[in-house]
DNA sequence: TTGCTGACTTCCA
DNA sequence: ATGGAAGCCAGCA
């Protein structure tokens, strides 16, 4: 397991229900700035034995990112709408909400 | 080493 | 709002 990937699901596991962080906020949380496309690839690396809510990572706009094949992307919406996270008619999550502040 | 490829982000027209 | 280009960086052929 790369180090990196260890400090970005370690925030990710930080993420409490119902709330949801960017690419870049997990990366920069995990004194990474400039890597959000690694912390995409450590959720698409994730281990079976990793228990990680991966779901709770959206992209900076606010939408899920697609993965293309499996449907694992709308797993994901299904996920946050059951811990009710709010998504616009385009499917967006405005992000502002989960800003500090 | 070079070039391409992403579960990304930011600028700019 | 929207599409495209550019910046970014590790992994792989």
């Amino acid at each position: 397991m790369n180090p990196q990937h260890a400090a970005f699901i370690a925030i990710v596991r930080t993420i409490p229900p119902g709330w949801v962080m960017s690419y870049g906020q997990v990366a920069r949380a995990a004194g990474l700035p400039r890597h959000a496309r690694r912390v995409g690839v450590a959720l698409k690396q994730l281990p079976e034995g990793e228990e990680a809510p991966w779901w709770r990572v959206v992209s900076g706009e606010g939408r899920i990112s697609a993965r293309g094949l499996d449907g694992s992307d709308d797993l994901q919406r299904v996920l946050l709408q059951h811990e009710g996270v709010q998504f616009s008619a385009e499917g967006r999550i405005d992000l502002r909400r989960f800003a500090w502040g």
